[in-house]
DNA sequence: GCAAAAGTGTTTGGCATACACCCATGT
DNA sequence: ACATGGGTGTATGCCAAACACTTTTGC
């Protein structure tokens, strides 16, 4: 059974997402290790429907390797160099057992020069409940700081991505997008320590959150710890 | 004579620039009048070569209109909406004389549903050699603040490029673009003001610029009026 | 001398950083 | 009591905005 097809969806033109989710104080990239000879990694992309938005595009990639809608996604850059083509994979490919779901001739069409719009999302990384893609032997959270080989330009797609998060960051308050309903005033500053691989001093910081009005305080979250109870925190939509 | 070939462009797929110019305290906008029935203006725009880089592409559309090279260019959002498509324009085209050309498979083709990448360009406006494009009446510079019925999202288009263009004034000094080679204090504050519609005070501006280190002050530009002569300034390359 | 515009100095206020201290909690 | 981490207050320094004054130029 066909289940690629090459012809619903505009020629050239792809999608690429570097989708950050947040845990352990690190901050990671979702990349999916292609199913290929060699060690070959990827960020998760799709194709454009001919009728589609590209919004909506960038969401439904989103939502099939990820199940979760609504989501924080912005594109951020056109990465569409002369010669930007994946012809070396997939002329490996070729060598190898193939799936049923493709025929030579989507090879053919997946092996030309693309244009990608790249789009970054922010998830909270325990929502997630990962699928593979057709071409992906595993897909996996990485730390951002410790990325496998990324084919082509991708590599150049997380360190534009996470420029512009770290651009936008403050400014358009997206940094909850990682955490969880509630959280401690702790575990933000961790978050942006992570983002901004930087300490952040832990009273400046505060005043600096509670400055900003977005903060509504809930009761103190008892740890057990031979410490003060901290309070938590939620993000007032 | 057919000089449009569709074949060899990506489908779906364009470029828009906003081209923007300085001159007489005004920032302009260059547009042109569509060569249809009706009153609609357009932003400068072409298509890409299958193999063609995209940034290499939006150059040599900003070339053809304006004579200019190695000009600061820089795309700054996609626009993809579903539905996005000069579909009305071009069916108002098939009851007017047509030119030559264009084949009626031509005319399909651009009335597709598009996906555009959109470019913002600054240039010296009186470097400018104005072309038109195959499908303009005229091209015109106007002022960003009295723009008229542009097609499509291309105002929307413009809305987002002055919000890039005031981002980026600052951080990557790219103001100097739209200015003659040598200058006066005044005038790069009149600039300023152009482009984010609102006063400087000019001795704190004065000092911002000069902070900035990047600026060589020239001789005494005497202008015979009464009153003491400014300085010229240079951008340092 | 005078009007017009240029150049420069001084004061003020806000905000980020640094330093310091007190409070709650469990052993 | 005390170690640990949480919460908050105060002092410092920088930068932008506001205010003020002097200088140059042509009539």
């Amino acid at each position: 059974m066909k289940l690629f097809k090459a012809e619903e969806y505009i020629d050239q033109l792809s999608i690429d997402s570097v989708i950050f989710g947040y845990k352990n104080k690190e901050l990671k990239v979702l990349v999916a290790k292609v199913h290929f000879e060699g060690d070959f990694w990827s960020l998760p992309g799709g194709f454009i429907y001919k009728e589609e938005g590209t919004d909506l595009a960038a969401a439904r990639i989103l939502e099939e390797r990820t199940g979760l809608r609504d989501i924080f996604l912005e594109q951020y850059r056109v990465f569409g160099q002369e010669g930007r083509s994946n012809n070396v994979l997939f002329e490996n490919l070729l060598n190898v057992p193939k799936s049923d779901f493709f025929t030579k001739e989507d090879f053919k069409w997946l092996s030309q020069r693309f244009v990608s719009i790249a789009y970054y999302a922010l998830v909270e990384i325990d929502r997630v409940k990962l699928s593979k893609g057709v071409f992906d032997e595993k897909v996996e959270w990485v730390d951002y700081k410790k990325l496998p080989n990324l084919i082509m330009d991708h590599s150049l797609m997380v360190e534009h991505a996470l420029e512009t998060l770290r651009l936008n960051f403050d400014r358009k308050l997206i940094g909850f997008n990682l955490l969880p309903e509630t959280f401690t005033m702790r575990e933000l500053k961790e978050l942006y320590e992570a983002v901004y691989d930087k300490p952040f001093a832990r009273n400046n910081f505060q005043k600096k959150m509670l400055d900003l009005n977005v903060l509504e305080r809930l009761e103190k979250k008892y740890t057990g710890a031979a410490n003060k109870a901290p309070y938590l925190y939620r993000f007032k939509h």
